[in-house]
RNA sequence: GGCCCUAUCGACUAGUUGGUUAGGUCGCAACUCUCUCAAGGUUGAAACACGAGUUCGAAUCUCGUUGGGGCUACCA
């Protein structure tokens, strides 16, 4: 079998879109799977659209991510721009490769399979109109092209002549009329469409000199030997004019095969995910965050704490499942597991409690050192006064508590700085008079305890508050008020060993100073 | 409107050759643990869009309807 070669092909007009990297991610594991490469192309044929910095954004998301491409992206992650022996394609950006699809266009149109067609955008566009305001609408194709100007109604020197001209002209496929293309998709099968149901797209644009899409992909899908070409499901309604031009071309033997993979669509409501669902409901649709030309800020999942391996892992099951009961896997474990055969047909909602609870999988997954880590890359200088050993408990006693990292601050802030002031309804609740009587007695027998260690607080405090007859809940309640300044938090026993036999009675004595 | 894709709990999905108490995960609820809040443990509610047909038997096959999605540019 020839080695499998795949490609993922954004174009540079904007961040790359979460549903973006889902598609990267399933090439990715299917090259990987089969020992083939993972090609990375930019289609910046549309130099209306072009936005700087976005194909920038597509490489450094997927470093992110770890789905690092074989062929196109340099050690330094640039976009090879001239051929060498491990990136033989090069360019690999298709505004550099103009000269090579202009060949390929006239090619066609010598061959009768394309032609040239002088209609300006202004006057298609009066036609669009005019067939709206009929209830019907206006394509350019087998019906509608003999009344056209192009190459195939108007007189041969007419076309030379224009051809000479400035005006301009575009180079249009000839779709062969009342035809059946029967076409297979890895995801969905057998998929066959009438050609008449089709227009004469165009594949040579006058505007900026450039080829389109459509004859673009395909002449570099050919030229860079890719086998399987996985894309979403936007793409399906052009694959029968992608068969056709492989069929013009002569290429039908080595076409790749087609892989659709369906759309991610909102949590709620109806269409697609965009990006004002994550403004709206609060969650990144972006990998990283993007800043646009006005200022305007999306979040990223980079950002907002996500782990790399947890946001590759929520990709991944949406849309694909490996039929058994396991959810986690590491993005070696997919490249094993994974296959377009279980790829789901259907649109997924993306669950934003879902991505937050595999956040949470894979932070459990860390070491506490990492945490450590983590947490002080965040909070460097809140930290900065206390060891890693000291850091270290702090995270051990908080980190089943939380989703991301940016959350521990505020779950154990009372280890880092003393309560300034108590919650109202906790105070309410437990600084009751019989309480006030009893602390004095606590605290003088928390200062006799040796060692102070969790398990010694823990059984020789509990032995001294039932002894006395008093009750557990109030004791240990108003004492947890104190250290943390909230009602709620983990077990006083352990908040007493992490800070310390002295910092605990100072505690104390500033809370019953402060309430009275 | 036309063309194409698609349809199992609220969400992600298992169910690939027709026979299952239709399973799992998130979320939700209850119980439990308990010095609070979490976490953990246990349990529960919760789905085959609808209508025909084929068949002894349909979530599974066929057709239709309905819903959802995409495309319909000199954008990708």
């Amino acid at each position: 079998m020839t080695q499998r070669r795949v490609r993922f092909a954004p174009s540079p007009t904007g961040p790359l879109h979460m549903g973006g990297v889902r598609t990267a991610l399933y090439n990715y594991l299917y090259a990987k799977q089969a020992g083939g490469k993972f090609i990375l192309r930019i289609e910046d044929t549309d130099s209306q659209r072009f936005v700087p910095g976005s194909e920038e954004y597509v490489i450094e998301s997927l470093n992110w991510c770890g789905i690092l491409p074989d062929e196109g992206v340099d050690k330094d992650g640039n976009i090879v721009e001239t051929p060498c022996a491990e990136h033989p394609h090069a360019p690999y950006r298709q505004s550099q490769r103009k000269h090579i699809y202009r060949k390929y266009a006239e090619e066609l149109v010598a061959k009768g399979s394309a032609y040239y067609a002088f209609d300006t955008p202004e006057e298609l566009e009066k036609l669009r109109k005019e067939a709206e305001s009929e209830k019907s609408s206006f394509i350019y194709n087998y019906k509608s092209r003999t009344s056209l100007k192009n190459s195939l109604t108007l007189p041969a020197e007419e076309v030379k002549r224009r051809l000479s001209e400035e005006s301009g002209w575009t180079i249009r496929f000839q779709i062969p009329e009342n035809r059946v293309v029967k076409m297979n998709d890895l995801i969905r099968g057998d998929i066959e469409v009438n050609t008449s149901t089709l227009d004469d797209k165009v594949l040579w644009k006058r505007a900026d000199e450039l080829p389109t899409y459509h004859l673009a992909n395909i002449v570099d899908d050919h030229l860079m030997e890719i086998t399987e070409v996985i894309r979403g499901e936007e793409w399906l309604p052009s694959l029968p004019l992608h068969y056709l031009l492989y069929e013009a071309f002569g290429w039908e033997k080595s076409r790749p095969q087609f892989a659709h993979l369906s759309l991610l669509l909102k949590p709620d409501g109806k269409g697609k995910l965009s990006k004002r669902d994550g403004d709206r409901l609060g969650f990144p649709v972006f990998p990283l965050q993007w800043i646009n030309s006005d200022g305007e800020i999306s979040h990223g999942y980079r950002e907002d704490g996500y782990f790399p391996e947890a946001f590759v892992n929520i990709l991944a099951f949406l849309g694909w499942n490996p039929g058994t009961e396991q959810e986690i896997f590491t993005l070696d474990e997919l490249v094993e597991v994974f296959s377009l055969e279980r790829v789901v047909k259907s649109g997924a909602r993306f669950n934003h409690d879902k991505a937050k609870w595999y956040n949470q999988e894979y932070l459990r997954r860390k070491s506490t050192k990492e945490l450590v880590e983590a947490f002080r890359a965040i909070e460097g200088e809140y930290l900065a006064g206390f060891d890693d050993k000291y850091v270290g408990a702090a995270v051990e006693l908080i980190r089943d508590r939380a989703y991301f990292v940016h959350e521990f601050r505020s779950l154990c802030d009372f280890l880092f700085e003393a309560p300034e002031e108590y919650d109202p309804a906790g105070v309410n609740k437990f600084w009751k008079d019989e309480v006030k009587e009893i602390i004095p007695q606590v605290a003088d027998f928390i200062n006799s305890l040796e060692p102070f260690s969790k398990n010694i607080i823990e059984e020789k405090l509990e032995n001294f508050i039932k002894t006395n007859g008093w009750g557990m809940g109030k004791v240990m309640n108003t004492l947890r008020l104190f250290l943390v300044g909230r009602s709620s938090g983990p077990r006083v026993a352990d908040i007493m060993e992490i800070l310390g036999k002295k910092e605990v009675s100072q505690r104390i004595s500033n809370a019953t100073a402060r309430l009275g």
